[in-house]
DNA sequence: GCACTGTATTTACATTGTAAGCCTCCAACC
DNA sequence: GGTTGGAGGCTTACAATGTAAATACAGTGC
């Protein structure tokens, strides 16, 4: 995505809903917003072409394949951690204080794009070892630089990882899941019913389902991430 | 061209590859072997109908549409959690005995069965507090009865049922995903190479690859998985 | 023989991803 | 000016998919 646009002669600042020139990043964008609202089952290069005001067929002079332009916008969605002012791509103030602005900047990110957010999560990655839901080279080096760099060896500063990422793919699959977001495929535009089940079968469920179907899911994250937190400070040096 | 031999007798005993009869659960064994071997991405009514030597039309009467077939998968796959004999469904030692054999159980079955795991973990359930990995009314019942009975409040039971369904997804997922399964969609047959990315911009992790690729997801599993049991026993009576 | 019934096939069609070639406009040179 | 070239978008085309509808066909009861 190296754009060297060197400006295309005079300024196109006409008003009105012009098209303002097809590029990569917009496509891009505009698929984020095609499956936050519609789920990506139904992007089909046909459908996000129109939605852009163009023909399929145009889009393939940005994106080689359906299956690249999905990455593209799982890349797109993960980059916007490094807009977040609350994210530091340095560990300014200790190890905690960075894991836990990444913690939260992913949860942030899950719940803004709910419906990609299954697609970071789910997507094979270029390395068996960048996890998701970080997913990028340049991520998994900050992590292990800010961890080894406040003193953690080098297998702590993996194994410190692989629970990190564990604990953010579970939680927050299960909770943007639970909002209702297609994980996985699927979906057929039925925006289910009250989906009151038949728990005919099944007393404790039918005692148990309005707490079951209680929302907790961020104070449920804040506890299982402060425990983790404490049982990583039992890595550190 | 087709079947020369229409087995007479009623006795369909002839040896040899004889056509058994379509029925819904072969369909759907054949579909989880199917994705075994080839990933969900390549399963298509057709060539799942051709491994069962008949045409793609013929599964309709058994199965409405390939999402219910792989519903029908996903479900084939977690009811062998029932035939698992280290699996039990009443709690028969205590409540850490009954969640330490399920969460077990449910690790073996995701081994077994890289490719469909990943479907088990994603697919939508049938009521948003019906959590992958265990997917089914039958076993949140028996979860949440094995630990009420065991003198868990409700919420303490619900809490419990949480926090154990998003470990178990976040270290399963990510367990088979490093198993070169496809998580998620995608997979064009490229077995991908020695997959030795680029790692020019990023020392530490050319430094780590080797801790990095290392496999310690069953120390890992048990850990976390342990210590999970210890954070539970606080809410437990 | 005949009709009935349940199972598998055939045919058909809309939708998809994408290859290949075409058209059109605009900038750069003469 | 005219010409050219190339980039950006469009048209056409095709094979593969899910699945509706009609059909064929075997087996059973009369």
């Amino acid at each position: 995505m190296l754009e060297s646009n060197p400006s295309p002669g005079p300024e196109p600042d006409r008003a009105g809903p012009e098209k303002p020139r097809l590029e990569r990043q917009r496509i891009l964008q505009a698929g984020v917003d095609f499956i936050e609202q519609h789920g990506a089952r139904q992007l089909t290069m046909r459908r996000l072409g129109s939605a852009l005001g163009v023909e399929a067929m145009s889009l393939y002079r940005y994106v080689p394949s359906r299956e690249s332009l999905l990455d593209g916008i799982v890349e797109t969605v993960i980059d916007e951690l490094y807009g977040d002012p609350e994210v530091y791509v340095e560990p300014r103030h200790g190890w905690q204080d960075y894991l836990l602005r990444l913690a939260h900047g992913l949860r942030r990110l899950a719940l803004k794009h709910p419906q990609v957010f299954p697609l970071v999560a789910t997507r094979p990655t270029e390395a068996p070892w960048v996890r998701p839901p970080l997913r990028s080279l340049r991520w998994v080096e900050s992590f292990l630089a800010a961890l080894t760099s406040s003193g953690f060896s080098d297998r702590a500063a993996v194994a410190t990882y692989r629970a990190f990422s564990s604990f953010l793919l579970g939680h927050l699959l299960l909770e943007v899941a639970a909002l209702g977001a297609d994980v996985g495929p699927v979906e057929e535009a039925d925006p289910h019913p009250p989906a009151s089940a038949d728990l005919d079968g099944y007393p404790l469920l039918q005692q148990l389902q309005d707490l079951l179907s209680e929302d907790r899911s961020a104070q449920e994250f804040e506890e299982s991430l402060e425990n983790l937190m404490d049982r990583l400070e039992a890595l550190a040096p």
